[in-house]
DNA sequence: ATTGGCACTCACAGGTCAGGAGTGCCAGAC
DNA sequence: GTCTGGCACTCCTGACCTGTGAGTGCCAAT
């Protein structure tokens, strides 16, 4: 009986001070909540829950505001992930229907999800290692001129352009186009390297070396860690709500959100299933954003997780809300792109 | 005699300002400038400024700050754009060197002037109306679905995937493909729409319904108005630098900077041409950047100005480096464009 | 036209004080 | 044992006051 009150005295204080962002003592706890005890008891509660490292207070005498230990304890014993009103639904349907291709989905989500949750909104392209071949292009520019098409199974497309030494003949041209095409189509990214590695052998001798280096140039594009680096980044005007201590640490947050790579790191780590995942506070492994939390979950056709979106907020944050959100919008970018 | 000490005494005002961002007085004006004459000497001319509106005082017996119409003659009377030191030059050669393909050189670009000015960078992608076409690709993807690739001379790449009502024979995807390329390659793109209207009329009447249907879609992409609506924006940590009355207009700021569309059109508005053009205050027309001045020039291959670049800070930002700044990076990445 | 001098104005920092929300603890009730 | 009412205590907050100093405007003298 003792232990489940104060988890829901936990409960309720993390809930007023994610609602009024001020320390929360037991006299408005017991108002606002029908706890069915009196404030002495709760007071009682709160020293204990103190005493485990779930709550502090920021000066001796004031209200406790919860610690991360404190919020990583309401989250772990959220009941289940609430389900969106009829009205979010439907926002998310005509906000992501009319994309035009994956650029556009991309940036509608980021939208979308800062929009819903009030918060800075974080969207991973999916990976190319992760995803298939879809068409290769072999495009001669001038005559020493090549342009090197390659688009992916979610719509992606990466282009190279390079330099040959001397023209080359359009037939050759022609045939290793198909060729490129046969050996990796519905190839993952990741095997396409290996695949086309014997190519150049097919060739006459003469045309050979000229095949290797361009077979290099696509080798290397699919293997392109950087072309794993893209994320789209929303609302970061979010961050400013508040006329509190937060403030403080904007800054830095914002900078860490410019470090793209470090970003992709950190969503990288979280994730590579469909269940949503919180990361509270010092949990993140990045001393920039000690003040702040990420949910985030994979996203993907088919429940494979291509890649990761989320949103990131103070540690103070609406966890249950954002966690609906954030699951509700990867749910439907997954569906967008089985379609596609 | 009097005027020019005038204009003197405003210039230095100004540089103080920007350092210190303190109100200025006359004493202490007078002891870290060469002026030449006493305090109350330059107290008259700050009555003399204060009455032609170019500075005022946040409150009866502070300092003086410039106003957006001082700010405007100070910038106006700058003798001229400053070379920037070698080490600079360096290092915007070095960094943006190694650039892979176009998104490259524009990420690059907006760190590059982000960290040289300390302000919001931000680069327009080069108009897609404004260049010109380089290779257009069609491709079966699967029996009823196609792509189609638009490469333009300044390297972006557009594509669109449509979905055909029966499978259309190879022969005439080639012929079709044949005749995109010699009838738009080395347009304009504002004129490739035009050029490409009559195509369907040389197919065998069974195809022309279907080749209408792919030509409308690629007549729809060289049209697209959304396609010039592309911008990187970045520095935005920077905004955060100042602890005074400036960071009550971040959000609006932030906010205003996520409107890529608003954006785009004052970038529009600021300048074809290539030389540097500044907005301060309440000249730019939008009430969310009232405490923003806005730095920005053209560039493109050859001084046709294709897109827009610069910086956005609050008024009292560094006028003649971030001048300085802009002006090179433009030139630098004009440059590259050229090259390219 | 410029300057030194002088009276005046305010923002700002420091100090004091009352009010109030909140706490911890204890003794008594269920 | 558990809960509750009561009470003394803490200490943040906001209001109010005050002295200080930077800065101004103006005037008479050069």
């Amino acid at each position: 009986m003792l232990d489940d009150r104060r988890l829901e005295v936990l409960r309720a204080i993390v809930e007023d001070y994610v609602l009024t962002h001020e320390p929360v003592g037991s006299k408005s706890l017991v108002e606002r909540h029908p706890l069915g005890v009196s404030s002495a008891t709760v007071r009682n509660d709160m020293a204990a829950l103190e005493e485990d490292g779930l709550i502090a207070q920021p000066h001796t005498s004031a209200g406790r505001i919860p610690t991360d230990k404190g919020y990583r304890l309401f989250v772990d014993n959220l009941p289940d992930i609430k389900p969106l009103t009829g009205a979010e639904k439907r926002a998310i349907a005509t906000f992501l229907q009319g994309a035009l291709d994956l650029d556009d989905v991309i940036h509608r989500s980021v939208r979308l999800l800062a929009q819903l949750t009030h918060q800075v909104a974080i969207v991973q392209y999916p990976t190319l290692s992760r995803s298939t071949v879809r068409h290769v292009e072999v495009v001669t520019l001038s005559g020493t001129r090549l342009l090197l098409v390659l688009i992916t199974s979610t719509g992606r497309v990466e282009q190279r352009v390079l330099e040959l030494p001397k023209p080359v003949d359009d037939e050759v041209i022609a045939d290793l186009r198909a060729r490129l095409n046969t050996a990796t189509v519905g190839q993952a990214l990741a095997d396409a390297a290996e695949r086309v590695s014997r190519l150049p052998e097919m060739f006459h001798p003469s045309d050979a070396a000229v095949v290797a280096q361009i077979i290099a140039v696509f080798a290397e594009a699919v293997a392109d860690e950087r072309s794993d680096e893209k994320v789209a980044i929303g609302g970061t005007a979010n961050l400013m709500r508040f006329g509190d201590e937060f403030d403080r640490s904007i800054k830095p947050l914002l900078e860490a959100l410019e470090e793209h790579v470090v970003l992709l790191k950190l969503l990288g780590d979280m994730t590579g299933s469909s269940t949503v995942t919180v990361r509270i506070g010092h949990e993140v492994p990045h001393e920039q954003l000690v003040a702040a939390s990420i949910v985030a979950t994979g996203y993907g056709p088919g429940g494979r997780a291509l890649a990761t979106l989320g949103v990131l907020g103070p540690t103070r944050m609406d966890y249950p809300g954002s966690m609906a959100a954030v699951n509700a919008v990867a749910r439907y970018i997954s569906k967008i792109l089985a379609d596609a």
